[in-house]
RNA sequence: GCGGACGUGGUGGAACUGGUAGACACACAGGACUUAAAAUCCUGAGGGGGAAACCCCGUGCGGGUUCGACUCCCGCCGUCCGCACCA
């Protein structure tokens, strides 16, 4: 055994890799500088295809892109290539969601600048993006921390301010102790910031909202014509929206129970049909009455605070265990005379944010399952139980459906719906105090979108407070007002409010000396109308209203369900004060939504517990153990990616091994794109593999098969007709397929015509006749451009191979041949009393009389008749045939 | 509690408007190639029975409609999501 024979052996061996491998990571980069040379992904308004909008929720920039990001994009990449192929002139650009508390995290912890991190990380996920060969059109690329994309926020807010669709309250908000900002209810989950997880207090501060609430009834109306969304989002938003219909209620308080100057207590119910059934009234503990009685009652007081320890938001309400103080007041009941309600401070009712004239408490409290009920319960629902003297067997027949009321005057024997008309129209006839006693009233869940943060990294809100002309916006002219660079961390609190000069300028109403709004916007705000600004990015107007006019709405939309309701909704409203200020001509952003799953990955552990990353374990006699030491590694569930479990694989690394295809590859296979996908090692591999063979199947047909433009062979034989059916059928499946989303139905059919060529090449042998070396073409060419949407860089390596000098992201989607999707003849199954018993080939066009009698002439359906009486013999032509004997 | 979605082999999943359940893939097993391994190529496979032809069972569970049900209807069970004072 020489040694000189072996780096012979191995030098062959590396050779005859090198030949029969695609070396995805090196072409990848030619590919992508190839695109990028000719600039065929930028988008022109100029143009007379349809155009077409393609967009992905734009990353924020926290460092490096992660397995979500992948395959958002991935999703939409394919999405903006193939409606680029189908002729239509695409927008597909990319942003970045800049602005935020991470970076002032960042700059807390670290000292860097939050501009520089961001701009760094920008960078960073920039490249990032570009190794993944995305079809985007870079020459859009905004970053909301920009000063000329902010500077247009700026102008978007005093426009809106203009409009009458920006206010300033007072209000109850969330305080969360460990960012030092206000949060919205919607970014409190169990009492707790969002972001930090502290415990959120609550405080009293002025701040600036959007009137959202002015579009509830219109962002709900709409949300019937957004048929190309998921009709989940479109529910979720609907609830909280949450409209409701009911009756504000005047109560007379009893002479002597209420404090001066509450004669009359304003209640909305949504049952107002319940009221013979009323145990008690409540009010919110920041109700005026409330307050009143707790002005002179300690008590009363200690439950108010007692209330205030909790959260705002309407979800937290509702977990909170039900708590009531008696004030002591009682009202009048206006149906029974003498009879009185006591009135209580409850722990479980909202104040009303909604610009009511006057708060009243939101809702009332019926008796049904209460046992302070001094009335029986006035509605008996078929399957309600409860205590009291309810009669659920009232009437001959059993109650279906909603029942009618009992126990209650003249509601009873009405349905609930029209109860509650009848007793609107009897309140609305009576009158307290000069007005009616019931006015129908409408409201909503919905509440004003609290904006103001009091936060140095966001978009600065333009305003000036001066103390004698009040709250004066910036002058349009002396726009943008630019963040200071020159800020410090190291204490707590806002910059803007403590940096020496920033906030001092001249009022400019009256000269004098006054300070700027330190508050900047929420982010949320930014996100709002980034899709319309990709319309125009460099205009110095906030839209271009041609611009918007030919991009808007959104075609497709891809992003995460998590935000269903908050950035989607506040998008909708803002569309609609886009247009109502000029700025827009839609009012609906996103003509279709499609919410992609997450990315998840087992959990590992080593033996202190700690979280392993997937990338240090590896698999050894089937256990899973330390790469670096062989200690065992426990294994733990399957959970969507994130850092703190360390389940995590960097996109970088498997690009950099597998190529970006690999990735996008994987991404696009075997799980459907609306639900979670399971990255695993082992999916990269079969990824990787696939598309190897891919080249090398596109390598041989290319040798084996016909040159470029060779037309269609007049003889056809069955290996080729069969391979040409095989290649229409794909190109037409997944065409379809792509259309509707179903990425993974794409693949499988992909794979099938790799596995169809393959069998082509087989049969050909050496010296292939000319039907199927066209075939064969046909068939690498069909593969190439199908699978050109999900593997760019791929396809475009095959498509050289193939002997072209084009790029197969400029040519147009290959269409199918009509005539061959169909076989003259076709299988069907034959069925026995409906259990299949056996199949039969036969024309396609051949008649029922025909395909009973030879189904009926069959073996193994002779044998199952088993000589019995044939009753009834169902045909249905090119599917089955039963016979029911 | 209300509303919604989902439940299919060892695994991810496919199945158009009710018409051959399990496409396609992963993992697995066998074979070819190799000194060997990897890679690659070929073959097999829902479960059970049978030498085979075939037969029985089978889409969470129980009913129903139908010539025929993963698909439609009713009732359960389970999982996930959203919402929620009450209904």
């Amino acid at each position: 055994m020489g040694w000189i024979a072996a780096p012979n052996r191995l030098t062959g061996w590396i050779e005859r890799m090198a030949a029969d491998r695609y070396d995805a990571p090196k072409r990848e980069k030619h590919w992508q500088a190839a695109w990028e040379a000719k600039g065929i992904f930028q988008a022109r308004e100029a143009d007379s295809r349809p155009k077409y909008y393609v967009l992905e929720m734009f990353p924020y920039p926290s460092g490096r892109i992660h397995m979500g990001h992948v395959r958002n994009y991935t999703m939409g990449d394919v999405v903006a290539r193939t409606m680029r192929a189908k002729g239509h002139n695409v927008l597909h650009p990319m942003g970045w969601d800049a602005f935020g508390l991470p970076a002032e995290n960042a700059a807390i912890e670290r000292g860097v600048h939050p501009a520089k991190w961001t701009y760094d990380n920008i960078a960073t996920m920039r490249s990032q993006l570009k190794s993944m060969g995305l079809s985007l059109d870079w020459s859009r690329e905004l970053a909301t921390c920009d000063l000329e994309y902010y500077h247009q926020q700026q102008k978007l807010f005093l426009d809106m301010l203009a409009a009458g669709l920006v206010d300033r309250k007072t209000r109850k908000v969330n305080w969360d102790p460990v960012d030092n900002t206000v949060l919205a209810n919607e970014q409190v989950i169990d009492g707790r910031g969002w972001r930090s997880g502290a415990l959120v207090e609550q405080r009293e501060q002025p701040e600036w909202v959007f009137k959202i609430t002015d579009y509830a009834q219109d962002l709900l109306d709409a949300l019937g014509d957004l048929d190309r969304w998921p009709e989940k989002v479109r529910l979720m938003q609907a609830n909280w929206i949450g409209r409701s219909e009911g009756l504000l209620i005047r109560f007379e308080t009893i002479a002597g129970t209420a404090p001066d100057g509450h004669s009359i207590l304003e209640v909305f119910t949504t049952r107002p049909d319940t009221l013979y059934g009323a145990a008690f009234m409540a009010v919110a503990p920041d109700h005026k009455l409330a307050r009143a009685i707790a002005s002179t009652n300690a008590q009363a007081q200690a439950f108010i605070d007692e209330c205030h320890h909790h959260g705002t938001s309407a979800a937290e309400l509702e977990t909170l265990e039900k708590k009531g103080f008696d004030t002591g007041v009682r009202v009048a009941h206006p149906m029974i005379d003498g009879a009185e309600l006591p009135v209580y401070i409850a722990n479980f009712i909202l104040m009303e944010y909604a610009p009511a004239p006057s708060s009243a408490a939101r809702r009332t409290t019926s008796a049904t399952s209460n046992s302070r009920a001094p009335m029986a319960p006035g509605s008996a629902r078929g399957s309600a139980a409860g205590g009291g003297r309810r009669d659920i067997r009232h009437g001959k027949e059993p109650y279906t459906g909603d029942g009618v009321l009992i126990n209650s005057d003249f509601l009873d024997g009405l349905s609930v719906t029209d109860a509650k008309t009848a007793m609107a129209e009897r309140l609305a006839a009576r009158t307290v105090a000069g007005k009616p006693q019931g006015v129908r009233k409408t409201e909503f869940r919905l509440r004003d979108w609290g904006i103001s943060r009091q936060r140095y990294w966001g978009c600065p809100i333009p305003m000036i407070h001066c103390e004698t002309c009040g709250i004066v916006p910036v002058p349009a002219a002396d726009l943008p007002v630019k963040l200071p660079d020159d800020v410090s961390f190291d204490v707590p609190g806002n910059p803007l409010d403590r940096h020496p000069t920033w906030k001092h300028v001249p009022c400019p109403k009256c000269g004098a000396p006054a300070v700027r709004e330190t508050d900047t916007m929420d982010t949320f705000v930014d996100s709002s109308w980034y899709f319309a600004r990709f319309c125009s990015p460099r205009g110095d107007v906030p839209t271009d209203t041609d611009a918007v006019g030919y991009w808007l709405p959104v075609d497709q939309y891809i992003g995460g369900v998590e935000h269903a309701i908050l950035h989607l909704l506040y998008s909708r409203f803002f569309t609609r004060a886009m247009h109502k200020t000029g700025h827009a001509a839609v009012d609906e952003p996103f003509r279709g939504l499609f919410t992609q799953g997450m990315v998840t990955h087992e959990t590992y552990k080593d033996a202190d517990g700690k979280w392993m990353l997937p990338e240090d374990v590896t698999i050894k006699d089937g256990k899973a153990v330390q790469a670096k030491t062989g200690a065992p590694v426990t294994v733990g569930p399957v959970e969507s990616m994130s850092k703190s479990k360390k389940n995590v694989v960097d996109p970088d690394s498997i690009i950099g091994t597998f190529g970006a295809d690999t990735a996008r590859w994987f991404m696009l296979s075997d799980t459907p794109p609306e639900r979670d996908i399971e990255w695993t090692a082992g999916g990269v591999d079969g990824a990787y593999r696939f598309l190897q063979r891919v080249w090398r199947l596109v390598r041989d047909a290319a040798a084996k098969g016909a040159g470029p433009g060779t037309p269609v062979p007049s003889e056809m034989g069955p290996e080729a007709e069969a391979l040409r059916r095989a290649t229409h059928k794909t190109i037409a499946g997944v065409t379809s397929a792509i259309d509707k989303l179903r990425f993974n139905t794409a693949v499988a059919q992909i794979y099938e015509l790799a596995n169809a060529l393959s069998a082509g090449l087989q049969v050909a042998g050496e010296q292939p006749k000319d039907d199927l070396r066209f075939a064969l073409r046909e068939a690498a060419e069909g593969l190439t451009r199908v699978s050109a949407p999900m593997v760019p860089h791929l396809a475009e390596e095959c498509w050289a191979l193939l002997g072209h000098d084009t790029l197969v992201a400029e040519k147009p989607w290959p269409e199918a041949d009509l005539a061959l999707l169909t076989e003259d003849t076709m299988t069907i199954a034959v069925q026995v009393n409906g259990k299949r018993r056996d199949e039969l080939t036969i024309a396609r066009d051949a008649s029922k009389e025909d395909i009973e009698a030879q189904a009926l002439k069959l073996d193994n359906v002779v044998r199952a008749i088993g000589g019995r009486k044939i009753k009834k013999v169902v045909v249905v032509p090119q599917r089955i045939v039963n016979v029911v004997a």
